[in-house]
DNA sequence: GTTTAGCACTCGATTACGGCGAGTGCTAAC
DNA sequence: GTTAGCACTCGCCGTAATCGAGTGCTAAAC
């Protein structure tokens, strides 16, 4: 069987509905549509072959069809259409980016919200992969005598620091050469890749502190991955206005699952290759995401991809919609971050 | 009409088997107790008195009773019996703070966690109040031709930094006599009581760099106040499997509430003050709250209160419980925050 | 005076049932 | 190929009947 420009009007007809009404469309509906002329009987020939093909599932005989995630694949594939935002809403968009954010930690909550109050799911936002980030320099300053603060310059021109213990009896200069003498071994490598073994391969003064560098290193990675792995959450209770979460157990089931965490940063983090990526039901790795959709997208300081956010919805999602508002707000998240950024290398 | 032993005996049966079974109680369920010897009849004219007397409810006639605020407060104030955890309780419990916690934002999440794990009741800890700590001194140190790093030290030990800006052409030593003169009249004031009026009264180079220190003050205090602004949460699903949450928009008012966490802000940071406290139903303050339980503690750095926790469970909480946990993970989450203070003292 | 057995009564929860209506699949006519 | 007609399915909804846990009251027993 083919489908046909028919079938595909008529499937794109019942996606719609669905996604407004989240009740199973029967043939009359669709028939008294304004673009089609066609009688309910032929809607329903059609309907029954979209069924055998797999993009419509029937609840119980008697009901209307219901997509199936194969027919939502279809059209986030080939029949939908990118949205356009209204004015409105592109102004609502850029106005909470356009007070004053000037922590990182801010902006991806803010971020979090708008995007929760939006598309009105739940919204995620993975923190920026700032150890992923290349190293332009370290400078090492004394703040007391067994103390020092390590300062991370990245190729971004954003800087990052971190207090760490040295060798009792340091001298300042001392350090200053170990700082210059790391930034020109390690310059531009990324933070997250230097490892133990490159530091075997240094000699000279640096060698006798190789000790010692390396757990500054290891310190200052840390604290740099751990920023990485939140994951900043906000309308989780959004699932429960929709109706396919009436059931208490499957809303708990979501809801614990969001709240662990885990399972988003994972997502997230495998999201951070790709610009824009929509994930329905069964496509979830996530067993207890398999009855939801995620759709995700990446944002940038610079030219950088550097971190990722997203939805988790109803696989009835509206996803033009959802792709229109994330490209917005993408582009706001990345403009921000990249002043910021710049603003601090000056 | 008085309370008598007999009463407070029923009375105390009553909200031990709802606390259990979270069903109306009926007489014959409290006359087949094992320390009751009274049959259901007299029972019943007893539960009448207590319903009189407002400690009781009755959903509707022909159910048992239940509970009502005014009981469980009774309960808390004078039934209830301190309980005694099980060896291994204590066990579990110190055995999560015995691993490697180098962070606060670490131990703050993993307390949370341990609360809501060990209650199964939602959790949540206000992380700790460093803004209201007092001041040792102050360092300035130049990092950057235009930028320093203020380096706070606090009576408790406790290092923390931020990266200010300065003033184009400043010397380090500039900036070394003003972090002098800053501690020399700042010592032991609270980081967040030093307010613009006391710049005023500065005089000499001091004062004319009052602009740039006030500036850099404000960011200091920013900075550690927004850290102490954050609650961390955990079992927030927890609810869900209490069945005064099975009605859908209970439960979703309830989540909707503690997802915003600026009621839990604000219940956090006014039980600082008190080591326990225990709030009831319509104790609450906030609406949301009104068919919950608080129970919160603090905890401490050295011998300041400098945070609180607690968690939110149904009326029918199991104070006694409850409380004797949060005693120990307290005493653990002060010892653990203590020795990390006490060690970077030295 | 207190306690208790007995009993009529209340009321939510559960089950059973019939009608409604949305929607289907099939057949036959166009 | 399209459509009108029609019998049929099945979840939903409202009503009625039943059940049972639990009560309050009365009167007798202690």
């Amino acid at each position: 069987m083919e489908l046909d420009a028919r079938k595909m009007q008529i499937l794109q007809a019942i996606i719609d509905d669905y996604i407004m009404t989240a009740a199973p469309v029967g043939s009359r509906t669709i028939a008294k549509r304004a673009d089609i002329f066609l009688s309910p009987a032929t809607i329903r020939n059609e309907m029954a072959d979209l069924e055998e093909m797999g993009f419509l599932e029937q609840p119980h005989t008697s009901a209307g069809r219901i997509p199936s995630d194969k027919a939502y694949r279809l059209y986030v594939n080939s029949i939908m259409q990118r949205a356009k935002l209204t004015d409105a809403e592109v102004r609502y968009i850029r106005d909470h980016y356009s007070k004053r954010l000037d922590e990182v930690d801010e902006v991806v909550k803010q971020t979090a919200w708008v995007l929760s109050s939006v598309t009105k799911y739940t919204a995620m936002v993975l923190a920026p992969q700032l150890h992923t980030i290349k190293l332009k320099y370290i400078h090492l300053v004394p703040i007391a005598e067994d103390k020092a603060l390590a300062i991370i310059v990245t190729d971004t021109g954003m800087t990052r620091d971190s207090v760490i213990r040295i060798p009792r009896g340091m001298s300042p200069d001392a350090l200053e050469r170990l700082g210059k003498a790391m930034s020109a071994r390690f310059q531009n490598c990324r933070l997250d890749e230097i490892t133990l073994a490159e530091f075997n391969a240094l000699s000279g003064e640096v060698a006798a502190e190789r000790e010692f560098l390396d757990g500054m290193l290891r310190s200052v990675q840390r604290s740099m991955a751990k920023d990485g792995r939140s994951v900043e959450l906000s309308g989780a209770t959004n699932i429960l206005n929709y109706p396919e979460y009436n059931d208490r157990d499957r809303a708990r089931a979501l809801l614990t699952a969001i709240e662990e965490r885990d399972v988003l940063y994972k997502m997230l983090s495998e999201a951070t290759n790709v610009e824009f990526s929509v994930r329905i039901g069964n496509e979830n790795e996530d067993e207890s995401m398999q009855d939801c959709s995620v759709v995700t997208a990446t944002y940038k300081i610079g030219k950088n991809p550097i971190g990722s956010f997203g939805v988790i919805g109803p696989t009835r999602m509206d996803y033009a919609r959802v792709l229109a508002m994330m490209g917005q707000i993408g582009r706001s998240l990345s403009e921000v971050l990249t002043n910021m950024f710049e603003e601090e290398r000056n």
